[in-house]
DNA sequence: GCCAACGTTGGC
DNA sequence: GCCAACGTTGGC
């Protein structure tokens, strides 16, 4: 289900100047590079036009297929948190704490990779991502528990790329949250790979956060080496990500958040090593 | 391409 | 409200 780009026009707020780095030191920020996102794919149906967007970023469907499976119709009255979703809000409305830190992060899900849905090419990738202009509205989720996740976020919120069915699948960088959540109108376009039919415009049921770049690491940390500190005692354990594999957007608790950036950091750190280390190791 | 995990559907 | 069947995700 899910995905498609940016349906309308989705603000068109700031977005460059986002394009730093906040935190984390595990990484440079990659030159994003353009053209190739919007290659593939052609929306099919056009429907598009309608749409005359800056589309600068030609933003390609994307994501959201994970662990989408369909739409709830039970779901749809009430607020469908199945007995599945726990609370995502933190303390407070804001995801941070009284030093105004980011205590709950996330994690987003998209297919790198060519796939079909519907003839329109689905695929997503952080270059695809690198290379938009306007936030990216993270849309065609169809997974309730992603939805509420999504809705928890808060404008400024950063989260991590992650590659599914990928080689190799794992986190690939760092995206910021720029707009919260609102309707997700690819829901109610029949031309959409990910148009709900049960969708009711009166009663929006998705809804999309729309996000920037901030940077690319060097290296994924793939989901094995996650994977490895996810076993039972380990820092990852418990970790939405494992415990929760089919969810497309997961909260990310701000150890595992600074874990995993550590990782990053540390597969940089060898690799520059031993990248200037032509024949010696002393 | 296969298969396990797991969420959703829909009858009762 | 429960539960069996079904469908989808996504790793491998």
């Amino acid at each position: 289900m899910a995905g498609t780009r940016r349906s309308t026009r989705q603000t068109n707020s700031t977005v460059s100047k986002y394009v730093e780095d906040s935190s984390s030191s595990a990484a440079e920020q990659v030159p994003k590079r353009n053209g190739k996102k919007a290659t593939r794919r052609k929306r099919a149906l056009g429907q598009d036009e309608d749409e005359q967007v800056q589309d600068n970023c030609s933003t390609p469907p994307k994501k959201a297929r994970k662990l989408e499976s369909k739409p709830s119709k039970r779901a749809t009255n009430t607020s469908d948190s199945p007995k599945t979703a726990p609370p995502v809000t933190p303390s407070s409305d804001s995801n941070r704490d009284v030093n105004g830190e980011q205590e709950v992060f996330w994690l987003l899900k998209a297919e790198p990779l060519p796939r079909y849905e519907n003839g329109i090419n689905v695929a997503f990738s952080i270059d695809d991502l690198a290379a938009c202009t306007v936030p990216e509205p993270w849309s065609g989720v169809r997974n309730p528990q992603a939805r509420n996740n999504m809705q928890a976020m808060r404008k400024g919120d950063l989260g991590f790329f992650y590659h599914s069915n990928a080689k190799p699948s794992g986190v690939v960088g760092i995206l910021r949250v720029v707009e919260e959540a609102k309707v997700d109108d690819s829901a109610f376009d029949s031309k959409d790979p990910y148009f709900d039919p049960k969708s009711v415009k009166e009663k929006p049921k998705w809804y999309c956060v729309g996000v920037e770049f901030v940077k690319k690491f060097p290296h994924v940390v793939d989901l094995h080496k996650i994977k490895g500190y996810a076993q039972s005692g380990g820092p990852l354990e418990g970790m939405q990500l494992v415990t929760n594999s089919r969810l497309s957007v997961s909260r990310v608790r701000s150890e595992e958040w600074r874990f995993i950036l550590g990782i990053a950091e540390e597969q940089d750190k060898i690799q520059s090593q031993e990248a200037q280390k032509p024949d010696q190791e002393d």
